[in-house]
DNA sequence: GCAGTGATCATA
DNA sequence: ATGATCACTGCC
């Protein structure tokens, strides 16, 4: 159970990359306390042609991680309350990454922070290596059945083609 | 259904 | 410097 996945895990093509995320342990240690569940929700975001990404309109200092290499975190605040973490994936200068969106019981993006402890602090990081904060194996196999595609969540602001993009992945247990 | 909340970015 | 926007949530 102390597989974690490495860098090359995540450079890879976002979406399978997403895909494959479903039924990994999102882990998080802190002090003496380990939180890890499996992950049920997330959503791609796929390069500079992506109208939903923050990456469209190219690089600014807040979304310059998702420009770096694969395996580092990407977290940042919306709505002035809820921080979104994010998995950068794909070769470095091509801006993609992977909302973590559910994970266990825990429903929604910044429930899931919430919940896991995470905050600007672990914007930038690098998910591999740091004891903080990482995805391993959990030995859980989830067929393609189990898996629901659909479009992302709150981006309608990315016109017709790009808000509907079947982008979010869904893992339903059978 | 909609207010809350503040960083971020474009415009100037 | 200012104002609109926002990969959301919780309470009405």
């Amino acid at each position: 159970m102390h597989h974690v996945l490495p860098q090359a895990f995540f450079d890879r093509p976002t979406v399978e990359v997403a895909r494959d995320l479903l039924g990994k342990n999102l882990v998080r240690v802190v002090g003496r306390e380990r939180i890890a569940l499996p992950i049920t929700e997330v959503e791609a975001y796929d390069g500079f042609k992506d109208k939903a990404s923050h990456a469209h309109k190219g690089a600014t200092a807040r979304n310059v991680v998702m420009f770096g290499e694969a395996g580092y975190w990407y977290v940042y605040l919306v709505y002035g309350m809820h921080w979104m973490l994010n998995i950068v994936t794909g070769p470095r200068d091509y801006p993609a990454a992977i909302l973590m969106r559910s994970a266990g019981g825990v429903i929604g993006p910044g429930r899931l922070t919430k919940h896991f402890l995470i905050d600007k602090t672990n914007n930038g990081v690098k998910s591999v290596l740091t004891e903080g904060l990482f995805i391993e194996e959990s030995g859980i196999m989830v067929s393609p059945r189990e898996i629901v595609k659909t479009p992302r969540i709150g981006v309608a602001y990315a016109g017709p083609v790009w808000s509907q993009k079947p982008y979010r992945f869904v893992w339903k247990r059978r």
